[in-house]
DNA sequence: AAAGATGCTATAACAGTGTTATTTCCAAAA
DNA sequence: TTTTGGAAATAACACTGTTATAGCATCTTT
């Protein structure tokens, strides 16, 4: 057993924790998509991996410390589904298309969706750390922004702040969507959520972010 | 005793019931704006208003129905809220106005808020019935959306089914700045949200509802 | 190599939850 | 007065998160 070479013993046994951790993360998660928010105790989790719920408590501290990883888990997915969106084309359509990347996320995922932005565990808040997370996510959507008033517009006719403020809005708009259409307030034959979806995002995007007339 | 006068025997006891149970939702509605919905359990209730757990299943059930009634409280209360508001003034101003009624109940009202539009009671899902009363409350803003076009468009100009997707999205609007602010997803310096809901607002209705130009 | 120290894990316990079966008890009817 | 009916309190069951205890295997030291 070698003392200090280059796989030394410690470090083995964390390599191999850092696997075991991942893939209790990974049965606790499938156990969420599969069953729901409710399902998700300690002891189903320790029962599925085949241990005690200890070393669940030695590994993530208590269960807050276990749903804190599944919403940064939930966090890193949403930006690699947003991160797919391809960015050619006119900004608009970009910020369509990661509004949309977004709405099919949360549905698609939902109980992701309901612990990252819906307080749907009881007790649970996330910690500062991954609440600053999450506002990352809006550095997209802030970009384009950005991109969308540079090109004909003055460059500092929009301060970082207001993209920002413009950002919060489109996120809210989507947010809002999804939000009723998880709540089950839908409804009205004729009219799909995407629908209604596209016509709100393109009323806040033509009010604040104009399209300048064309060149004649 | 008269077997059948005025004040039956069965007829008082129902009405002491009645009074009972109300009494006891009046307790229930204090614990969880005191202490929020983790608070909310049947002992709890049970030893605030000082009987057993037993008599609470025998008058709601069980929980979901306990909660069932506080979701129809929270509805009665917003609907108080949005009827008190005045209606006077120009149609776009008196939806501005309802949506900040229904912005300021979402706030101050929080623990309501979350009971009726996000899911943050675990495996509580609001019976149908419940529903349908929830999507009452849009008929507030369906009419005023519709009061909104028909002065200077042709009346037939805005359908039934277009007058609620209408007034669905800008519910989506009001809920979606709701969501994200109780959610903790707030924070920019210096921008309040009742600004960008406004701004929000006035988008999509300048947008979808446009003014016809002012009399020359 | 034997003995002691260390750290990890399973078991079991505590306090709490929703729900229900059992018992107890009091009031109405015969 | 006795019987009977229904309502309410008690206690139990199966859960939950969390933790103290105890056991066991491993590493270190003599």
């Amino acid at each position: 057993m070698p003392k200090n070479g280059i796989t030394n013993y410690r470090d083995a046994q964390d390599l191999h924790q850092q696997e075991l951790r991942k893939g209790i993360l990974d049965d606790t998660s499938d156990l969420l998509m599969r069953e729901g928010t409710t399902a998700l105790s300690m002891r189903r989790i320790a029962q599925l991996v085949s241990c005690s719920t200890t070393v669940l408590y030695t590994m993530f501290g208590n269960k807050q410390g276990l749903v804190d990883e599944l919403y940064l888990r939930g966090f890193e997915m949403l930006r690699q589904a947003i991160e797919a969106v391809p960015c050619s084309g006119h900004p608009q359509d970009y910020i369509y298309a990661l509004c949309a990347a977004y709405h099919n996320f949360a549905l698609t995922h939902a109980t992701y969706y309901a612990i990252m932005f819906l307080k749907i565990m009881p007790d649970y808040t996330p910690s500062k750390e991954n609440l600053e997370v999450g506002e990352k996510s809006l550095q997209f959507l802030i970009k384009a922004v950005q991109d969308c008033a540079t090109p004909q517009t003055i460059p500092e006719a929009i301060s970082e702040s207001e993209a920002w403020e413009i950002a919060r809005i489109i996120w809210a708009t989507v947010h809002g969507h999804v939000g009723l259409e998880l709540a089950g307030h839908f409804g009205y034959p004729g009219v799909s959520s995407q629908q209604m979806l596209k016509r709100a995002l393109q009323a806040i995007v033509e009010q604040l972010l104009p399209t300048p007339n064309p060149i004649p």
